[in-house]
DNA sequence: TACTCAGGGCCAGAC
DNA sequence: GTCTGGCCCTGAGTA
């Protein structure tokens, strides 16, 4: 069921039909590899959206005798009183926050004491989503049906941590990119959860209070399963009863059924009333209303509208209006139009909308990027803007108040800090992490910019027009974050540790300048691995960082949990109980082993650097050691700096430079000597980009297969002789994408038999072999190639010696799919987990294909192809254990590249004389004459 | 030679 | 018994 991609218009939304992974940018993935990243967060309502809803965390705070629970949630996607079951989450085996659009397991759902919510706006009445009472009934019985296909159990198996577990932090916005991705598909499913239950709950209030009716739906006529939900009104009062029934897999034979009892109050509160008729009165006053926050009353309807729905709670009390305009449009908001297949119904132009559901409940003015604001560090500050969301969207009164989210670039001009490399900042994570994003904005800003977390004057809110309208950063606006919520989220850190809580609840502002200096670039997620994070927070935990460890700035327990790990190789059999997904902190940490190891590792933490012999001491050298960050520094320095030799004698560290020799080290040709040498920088990386072939010139690591440390090997090989073939001096001219590739290939060829003809396996056939399959497959090792080393996401080739090819701007006609089409699946190698040694498997499986016209020993070709996958299957499960995804990814990105080579390879034409002349003597003809050329049409 | 850093080991305490 | 995490040891590299 889960891979239902049934679109139908089915009016009620469901949860699985909407899963199927694709955002609304799907429709065009062609940009995602191309565009930065504002644009890219454009290019998707959605993307957009969540965007929106996570940057400002608001916290739900669960306080009961064995809890305190600090839960982030979405505050301006989900309505508050949708938090409920989300509230209820949150138990014993689960302490701690449970990440944005987690469900855990029916099974660790515990009813808090008491629940309070606190916004940015301050602490919400808790009558605005009181919970008065839960009641949770479980047993076990033997499983009698199929899988479940219980709605929650979908939302843990979209848990988007366990996607985060494939993507390897590449350096690039890519890994922000696929995570938030992952986390939008997780949010929009859940939301059509969500979506089920609001719906049930408004249709049982508006029959219950002879409101206009919903339209019909039948839920149960879903093929999806829907929520087993029923409402109920408990007698004498206004509350509604909710049974919420679940049925959880606990294992082979045997599944869980939950029941869980919300009583949701539903009084509205005297002070919305005021409000309410204020609105009305204010829209009453203009011409075309499309929809306003109406209130519950059907009497005070206005005659041009319909109100078709009502929340149950008070302050989300809300209309969903039809005018004449917007039927013509066939672009009626109401549940019909927030179905999976257009969560967001896009507006026609200057319609004032105040929207009433789901993914637009909640929704923010909207506004235009201004170039001009740049805050001191260089970052420019962005308000970020959908252009199709239409042009303006009222704030829903006693949500979320506007806010500015800060997007940071690489920067480019030199600076003396290693300046890190900047994506999104407020994207990546939800929950603790944007607490503390939003924390750090909040002081890094504090005084110099108005980055207002205030909400717009009302009647901006009320009244937008069109976006260029908008000031993003209205004068009169206080900056002054909300005390509260700074404040709240200091103490809950500090009250967990053994620091005295002085130092933590002191004010930000001072904070910011004993500790960061003023033009400090704000640290984010990934720059713990090249700095310590300014907070001095273990990434992984949150506990107090004490030192680089394994890779990145960690704290101690975090360094001890992972060394022990491996060690006792626990990491091979560790799996989450949960599914995944688990929240890690200082408090959770100890809960689950096997998240907590997948956070060590996604976050940066290296398996290399735990050493197999043991040894104590010295220096490690493997890729984000610092050594190897100090060697490359100094290589920069002498590079951009003097030619004179630094008075720092520079040695030639080992992997392990302890002065023994650990006899699982030394193996194959070379020991890593001076010349393709370790530490030497990547040569195809120098300037830009990242320095994906660092590993790869430290010598051999020993946990390696024999067969990978070869490769890796000759993988050096061709870089060395690669990059001195790498010249675009010729290049200028072109600007036929073919023909430039055509030139690539043409000055690559030389490198490529080289390293060709080192290869295990390959060496071993017949030259006439040997050839027939480079030839055959030259184009897709190739793709491999810029795929790993020189592609970033924007689709620029970054060439060593400074130089760089902008495939985007080049003449592509009938190829204009080509290089969106690269980038993506560079996207989904890199995703996949893509490193060194999976990389150089992957060379030789495409060199080995074993459908090579004319091959003679075809079969033995295969056998080595199979040996290399065997050895490629081994090194992925070792790497990401328990990750079964990226195995498939990987694989499906190989298979794609050799489409795109087929394809080019239709488009050009081989000189094979020339081919076997380069091969046979090593010779580098094509200078003279090419290889290979394009098709003149 | 003292110091720093980032590996590793040890061990009391929690579970 | 296993796991945790704080503390200390170790040795290469640096000043
Ligand atoms: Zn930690
Ligand atoms: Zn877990």
């Amino acid at each position: 069921m889960t891979d239902k991609t049934d679109r139908d218009c089915t009016p009620v939304p469901s949860g699985d039909g909407h899963i199927p992974g694709k955002l609304g940018v799907d429709c065009a993935p062609s940009q995602s590899g191309t565009t930065s990243d504002i644009e890219w967060l454009q290019q998707s309502p959605e993307r957009y959206q969540f965007m929106q809803a996570t940057d400002s965390p608001l916290l739900l705070r669960l306080q009961g005798t064995q809890l305190t629970n600090t839960v982030a949630v979405a505050p301006r996607m989900i309505p508050p009183r949708m938090m409920y079951p989300r509230g209820l989450l949150p138990a014993i085996g689960h302490q701690g926050a449970v990440p944005l659009g987690v469900f855990p397991p029916a099974s660790t759902r515990q009813a808090p004491a008491s629940l309070s919510c606190i916004s940015r706006t301050g602490v919400l009445p808790a009558s605005h989503f009181a919970l008065d009472s839960i009641s949770s009934t479980q047993e076990a019985v033997p499983q009698h049906v199929g899988p479940s296909s219980h709605l929650l159990d979908h939302a843990r198996l979209q848990d988007p941590t366990a996607v985060k577990q494939e993507m390897p932090l590449t350096g690039s916005g890519q890994y922000y990119r696929s995570l938030l991705d992952a986390k939008v598909r997780m949010h929009l499913s859940e939301l059509c959860k969500i979506q089920q239950l609001q719906y049930l709950l408004d249709h049982h209030v508006a029959q219950q209070r002879s409101l206009p009716e919903l339209p019909v739906v039948d839920i149960s006529s879903e093929a999806q399963q829907p929520l087993d939900l029923n409402c109920s009104t408990v007698s004498n009062s206004n509350n509604i009863l909710v049974t919420l029934k679940e049925q959880t897999p606990e294992s082979q034979d045997r599944i869980l059924h939950t029941e869980t009892n919300l009583e949701l109050s539903c009084v509205p509160p005297a002070s919305l009333e005021s409000h309410q008729d204020q609105e009305t009165s204010e829209i009453d006053s203009e011409e075309e209303i499309t929809s306003s926050v109406l209130d519950m009353c059907p009497k005070k309807k206005r005659n041009t509208c319909t109100t078709e729905l009502v929340n149950v709670v008070p302050e989300l009390y809300k209309s969903v209006i039809r005018t004449p305009e917007l039927q013509q449009n066939n672009r009626v908001v109401s549940w019909e139009t927030t179905l999976p297949q257009n969560p967001l119904p896009s507006l026609p132009p200057d319609t004032s909308l105040r929207h009433s559901h789901s993914l637009n409940l909640l929704q923010q003015p909207i506004m235009k990027p201004q170039s001009g604001l740049v805050t001191q560090g260089g970052r420019p500050l962005l308000p970020l803007v959908h252009p199709d969301l239409g042009t303006s969207l009222a704030i829903e009164k006693g949500v979320v108040p506007e806010m500015y989210v800060e997007a940071s670039f690489r920067k480019t001009n030199s600076s003396d800090e290693d300046v890190p490399e900047h994506v999104l900042s407020l994207v990546a994570e939800v929950g603790c992490s944007s607490k503390r994003n939003l924390d750090t904005i909040t002081k890094s800003t504090s005084g110099k910019l108005h980055q207002s977390l205030n909400p717009l004057p009302r009647e901006k809110s009320m009244t937008m027009g069109s976006c260029s309208d908008i000031n993003p950063l209205p004068p009169d606006l206080s900056p002054v974050p909300n005390k509260d919520i700074v404040e709240d989220v200091s103490v809950s850190h500090a009250s967990l540790k053994n620091k005295p809580a002085s130092v933590e609840t002191k004010p930000v502002a001072q904070e910011e300048q004993s500790q960061v200096p003023e033009s400090k670039t704000i640290i984010t997620e990934l720059d713990f691995r090249k700095q310590p994070p300014v907070d001095n927070k273990c990434p992984i935990c949150g506990d107090r960082v004490s030192g680089y460890h394994y890779g990145m700035y960690s704290c101690e327990s975090c360094k001890g949990f992972f060394k022990r790990t491996i060690h006792s190789k626990r990491h091979e059999k560790l799996k989450c109980t949960f599914g995944g997904g688990c929240l890690v902190d200082l408090r959770s940490r100890k809960q689950c082993a096997a998240c907590r190891f997948q956070k060590c590792l996604s976050l940066g933490m290296k398996l290399e650097a735990i050493r197999r012999d043991r040894q104590r001491g010295g220096r490690s050298l493997y890729e984000g050691s610092s050594e190897q960050r100090r060697l490359i520094k100094i290589k920069e320095e002498q590079a951009t700096q003097s030619p004179v030799p630094k008075k720092r004698k520079q040695r030639q560290p080992s992997n392990h430079v302890t002065g023994k020799i650990s006899s699982t080290c030394s193996s194959s040709t070379g020991n890593g000597g001076s010349k393709a040498g370790p530490s030497s920088v990547s040569p195809c990386m120098s300037e830009p980009g990242p320095s994906r072939l660092a590993v790869k010139t430290e010598p051999k690591s020993p946990g390696l297969p024999q067969l990978i440390q070869e490769l890796v090997e000759q993988e050096k090989v061709f870089i060395h002789q690669s990059v001195g073939e790498c010249c675009l001096s010729t290049l200028r001219e072109e600007k036929n994408l073919l023909e430039t590739i055509c030139h690539f290939v043409n000055h690559q060829m030389l490198p490529l038999v080289k390293w060709a003809k080192g290869l295990p396996m390959y060496r071993q056939l017949v030259i006439e072999d040997q050839i027939r399959l480079l030839h055959k497959n030259v184009l897709s090792i190739l793709c491999l190639n810029a795929i790993f080393y020189c592609l970033d996401h924007a689709g620029r080739l970054l060439l060593p010696k400074n130089q760089v090819i902008d495939l985007t701007t080049f003449n592509a006609a009938k190829f204009h799919q080509l290089v969106p089409k690269v980038t993506s699946i560079a996207d989904q190698l890199h995703t996949a987990g893509l490193d060194l040694p999976a990389f150089v498997c992957l060379k030789l499986i495409l060199l080995l294909s074993p459908d090579a016209p004319m091959v003679q020993s075809s079969e033995q070709v295969q056998a080595y192809q199979e040996t290399a996958q065997e050895v490629f299957f081994d090194h992925i499960t070792h790497a990401q254990p328990g990750n079964s995804r990226a195995l498939g990814n990987l694989m499906l990105g190989l298979a794609a590249i050799e489409r795109i080579a087929q394809q080019l390879n239709q488009e050009t034409v081989w000189d094979v004389a020339v081919v076997e002349r380069t091969f046979r003597h090593e010779e580098d003809v094509c200078s003279d004459r090419p290889c290979i050329r394009y098709r003149v049409l």
